[in-house]
DNA sequence: TTTTTTTCTTAATAAACTTGTAAGAATTAT
DNA sequence: ATAATTCTTACAAGTTTATTAAGAAAAAAA
C-alpha cells in the first residue's frame, strides 16, 4: 500500500485524484498548498508527490526543493501550462515525470504506476537517499553514521550521533532534555547534564562558534531544537 | 567492475547517477569541473565517461577534446538543451551516446550499458578488468582472488581476502563486526575478536603504517570501512 | 598416514577513546 | 537581586578497539 500525497489549490482536482488513485489501492493524503504539504510530509511516509505548480503561498517548485533537501521521493508534476513544465525541468529539482492538465485518469494512473514500479525497482537507491539527512551545511548518512559539515566528513560518538540524528530528523521540533535521553538511552532520565554536556560537544564539532549556535539551538526552559 | 567518471558541477547530478550505478556494480568517481574530471582521468582507469556540456572552467568538449588526444575511452554527454547536442556531435570529437536532462534513471543506466558492451567485445582489455576493483593503491583480483598493493602482489588469506572484498566492493560503506562475520563466516558471529584480529592482519599488508590506517579504517562504536 | 606448515581462534593485556559527573561560570527569567 | 537554567571544563570510570602470544584446526607436503 502506497502513500501518495496530492498538492493542489483546487479542491475538485485533488478530490478527483483522489478518487481514481484510492480506486487502484493507494492511500491519498492531500494538501492545498505547498505548506501543508511540508506539514503532511514530514509527518507521513509518502511514497509519491503529486504536486501543482502554480499555487498560492508556497508554489510547487519551492516546495519541491524543500523537501528535495532532505528526501529522493519521486515528484510527478502538474501543470496548465506546457511552459511551465519547461520552466520546471530547466530547474533541475528532481522532477520524475510531468503531467499536463487537462489530464486523463488513465495516465494519471499508469504515470503513478510506473514512477512507483521504476523506484521500487530500485529500492536501494531510494533506501540509501532516504537514509541520508541534509539541512544547512550539516549533511547525516544513516548507514554509515557519518556526518559532513560543509562536505567535511568529522568524527562523532554514537551517542552524539543518535543525538544529532533525532534533532535532525525532526527539525525544527523542540525536544525536552528528558524526551532526548528517553529517545537516545531508552531509560529514563536523572542526571539532565549528561545531555546538556553533549549537546555542548556536538555544538563543539558542528558549529562554527559553539557559543552562537546556528543549528543546534536551545529554547529556554524547554529544551533543544536543529533549526532549519 | 567498471569505473565511471561522472562530470557536472551541479552535485545533486553527480550523487545521483553515482548512487544509479554503484547499485549495478560500477565503481564511481565524481569531478565537479573539466579540470578536476582530466587530473582522475589521469590517475585512476576509467572505462567510461559521462560529462555535462555546460560547466565552469573547462566545459565539456573542451575536456572531451584533451582527453580524446590520448584515449579513446567512451564517452558520453549529458545536456539539458538539445541543441547544445548538436553542437557536440558537430564537433565530431567522439562521443558515443548522448542523454538529455532531466534523464531517468533506467535510460541512463541502458545506455551506460550499452556502451559498455559494445566497446568490451572489441576487445577483452577491458573484460579482464570487470572482476577487478581498484581504490587508491589497493587492487584486487577477483578471478584469481589477487591482491595488489601499489602494484606489487601480497598474499593473503582466504578469509583475509574475504573481508577486504567484501569492504571494497562497498567503500565507505561502514560494516558492524556481526556483519563482517556473518557475510564473511555465513553464520552468526559470537566472538567479535576474530574479526578484530583479521583486521589487524590485513592492515599489516595493506597499509604503510597499521596503526594509522590509510584504507582500512574504524568507526567507532559502530565497525569498519574501506575509505575511498 | 604422518609430519610440517599455514591459517584461524581464543584469551589476556594494553592502548585509545567515550561517557558521566560534578562544580563553578555565565546567562536568562522573575 | 535572586533564582533557575544552561554552559563550560576537567577528570575519573567505563567501553571499545588494538595488540600479542599461544594453542587448535586445517591444509599441504612428505
Amino acid at each position: 500500500m502506497y502513500n501518495i500525497l496530492v498538492v493542489d489549490d483546487e479542491k475538485e482536482i485533488t478530490d478527483a485524484i483522489e478518487i481514481y488513485l484510492r480506486n487502484q489501492n493507494y492511500h491519498v493524503f492531500k494538501a492545498y498548498d505547498g505548506e501543508e504539504a511540508l506539514e503532511i510530509f514530514a509527518k507521513e511516509e509518502i511514497h509519491l508527490i503529486l504536486i501543482d505548480i502554480m499555487m498560492p503561498k508556497l508554489d510547487g517548485t519551492k516546495t519541491t526543493m524543500k523537501i528535495r533537501e532532505n528526501s529522493a521521493v519521486p515528484i510527478i508534476f502538474l501543470s496548465a501550462k506546457s511552459e511551465d513544465m519547461d520552466k520546471v525541468l530547466g530547474l533541475n529539482i528532481g522532477a520524475d515525470d510531468y503531467i499536463t492538465k487537462p489530464f486523463n485518469p488513465l495516465e494519471l494512473l499508469a504515470r503513478v504506476n510506473s514512477t512507483l514500479r521504476r523506484y521500487t525497482s530500485y529500492s536501494n537507491t531510494i533506501k540509501e537517499k532516504e537514509n541520508m539527512i541534509k539541512i544547512g551545511g550539516i549533511e547525516l548518512n544513516d548507514t554509515n553514521k557519518e556526518v559532513l559539515v560543509d562536505g567535511e566528513a568529522i568524527k562523532t560518538t554514537p551517542i552524539e550521533y543518535k543525538i544529532l540524528f533525532l534533532l535532525m530528523r525532526n527539525p525544527n521540533r523542540v525536544f525536552s532534555i528528558e524526551e532526548i535521553y528517553e529517545k537516545v538511552w531508552q531509560e529514563p532520565a536523572y542526571n539532565p547534564d549528561t545531555v546538556t554536556v553533549h549537546i555542548r560537544r556536538i555544538r563543539e564539532k558542528i558549529e562554527i562558534n559553539p557559543k552562537e549556535p546556528k543549528y543546534l539551538k536551545v529554547v529556554w526552559g524547554i529544551g533543544y531544537k536543529f533549526e532549519q
